[in-house]
DNA sequence: GCCCAATCGGAACGAATCAGTCCGATTTGA
DNA sequence: TCAAATCGGACTGATTCGTTCCGATTGGGC
């Protein structure tokens, strides 16, 4: 019940590009520097979104990427499956899969549909917006750079 | 986001615990013969979920291991956290540890704590006795032993 | 029209964790 | 006292993950 550090690195770097305006100039290169996410991994997961549709690239010079949608639109499920596959906590959740050799005397089988149903809820109601938003309690700025809006996202 | 292969084999082999007597004589080797796990990894497994506290062992000729509370008492968290450790989704849920590079600049940390409380609460909403009974729609016996009861455990 | 710079995209390597197996320690019953 | 049965910890092989490197592609400048 872990989130691979890669998933993880996501977040915070969908998070990052959600704090800037949707207009922005962005590249794996920004993001890297802003959150301290080493390049190659950050050039990495850019990839990832991208193929997921969260992003959107283009190469070149003049390239770079920016979010497809709204961050208010982004779950933290859609990084989490962008990045690591679909939620699914065993194998037997897919019902095309069938290499569990448990497969045909379980008992459990039946139930994790729901569990996993519950625990993809979870993470699909946490959106981006709710993600980047640095909390009151918080100092809003810690390495010098500001916020570009002080509360929420226009969309919500 | 996805189970262990062990946690996912204590989930079953709690699951085929719940559904015997409270008094009934178990052991590791009656568990794995049941559920199809592996002898050594059910060994494994029932010394983790004692260590947690979930199993009461009894070593000897006459020993064994039976549940140390019903199967509404235990939640589905309780049997993953037994063999994973706690649930956390980012090291940086547990305050002690600081090994995150990103720490610093890290907008994301202060929400983190809120996914995380989200997705424990939908895996302890989940109790034992919900997993263990067989569900209508499947056929009750598939490999010729019936369960000792049709519908709910009597504690519920 | 050509060259250069900047970017994304895929492939390969090293490291860590996991799954499974084996053997020893402990306890009870005959 | 002996023997059987059980749990408990240590070890090995395999899979996956994380990181890094290098090539392919595109746009701007000369």
């Amino acid at each position: 019940m872990r989130l691979t550090s890669l998933a993880d690195y996501a977040v915070v770097m969908m998070a990052a590009a959600a704090r800037h305006d949707a207009g922005a100039r962005l590249s794996a290169t920004v993001l890297a520097e802003e959150t301290g996410i080493p390049l190659p991994t950050a050039q990495k997961l850019t990839g990832r979104l991208a193929a997921a549709g969260l992003l959107e690239t283009a190469r070149g010079s003049g390239g770079g990427l920016c979010l497809t949608r709204t961050a208010a639109e982004i779950s933290l499920a859609d990084i989490i499956e962008a990045v690591e596959g679909p939620i699914q906590m065993t194998s037997c959740v897919d019902a095309e899969r069938h290499d569990c050799a448990l497969e045909q005397a379980c008992q459990v089988r039946p139930h994790m549909g729901v569990v996993n149903g519950a625990v993809r809820g979870a993470l699909a109601a946490v959106s981006l917006d709710q993600l980047s938003c640095a909390p009151a309690q918080a100092g809003a700025q810690k390495d010098g750079w500001t916020p570009a809006f002080a509360g929420e996202q226009v969309a919500s």
